[in-house]
DNA sequence: CTTGACCTTCCAGTTTGTGGAAGGTCCATA
DNA sequence: TATGGACCTTCCACAAACTGGAAGGTCAAG
């Protein structure tokens, strides 16, 4: 399968799967003669596995930790759960910061009749 | 008051308030005759606003649209809400997007015992 | 043999700063 | 007056995670 291919069935674009490859996130891939990248079906599965990590947020250093925990026959699975638990942290700490954006542009937002007028309560809350 | 004085008293820090002036957000500050930077008040309630701004997540050409608006004494209220509204759009969309991914994880991390065996759900619904 | 869809590499740009090096300035104290 | 430490200056590089585009090679069909 070349790059194209792969894209296509891995969801990660051909562009993306050079630049993880450029990383080292993923192996180089072996070449035809002509120099063509050529990738298995376990290459693509890897590439699968690391478009849905990275959909679920985690950081492509993350990934890296977690491809290696994934082909690690012998991990404990208590360090996969602790690497999702403390992602989760990361993820609510987030929410909570775009959800005090969010009610503070509200409440602002709320306060301005949105007119003709230049009496603007958003811009006198921001500017304080 | 020079720069490290405005930083203290806006928040923003030395380094940023350079950044700022030169991607032009801020205007060029004068100079003293041996080059360091000079802020009078107004220049600090701008970078106040503009922290202010950047804190409620506007991404910083938003920051330069507020500042004309703000100091545009006759803009429309509505062009402001417009604004803080479209905002908060985003904002929604990010949080939507956060929150489902944490649904995903925590479903995942329920499933697996994080203990000392290799057996994982979160890495086989990451692989799919 | 040509054409169009692939593929290759490499460089640049995105966003919003931060860190650090090399060197000039200012003020207080010895 | 000299000197030391805390400022300030510019400039370059790096961070994350790609994406776009240019220049040029390859492959398969008609």
């Amino acid at each position: 399968m070349n790059i194209g291919a792969a894209a296509k069935s891995s969801g990660v674009p051909a562009k993306t799967i050079r630049y993880y490859e450029s990383i080292g996130l993923i192996a180089p891939a072996h070449r035809t003669e002509s120099g063509y990248r050529e990738f298995s079906q376990i290459e693509i599965d890897t590439l699968r596995f690391v478009q849905r990590a990275r959909s679920l947020g985690f950081p492509v250093k993350g990934v890296a930790l977690l491809l290696d925990l994934w082909r690690d026959r012998s991990r404990a699975s208590s360090d996969v759960k602790a690497m999702a638990m403390e992602h989760i942290g990361d993820i609510d700490r987030k929410i909570a910061e775009l959800q005090s954006m969010r009610d503070t542009l509200l409440h602002l937002s709320e306060q301005c009749h949105g007119d003709d007028r230049p009496d603007c309560p958003i811009l006198e809350g921001i500017a304080g």
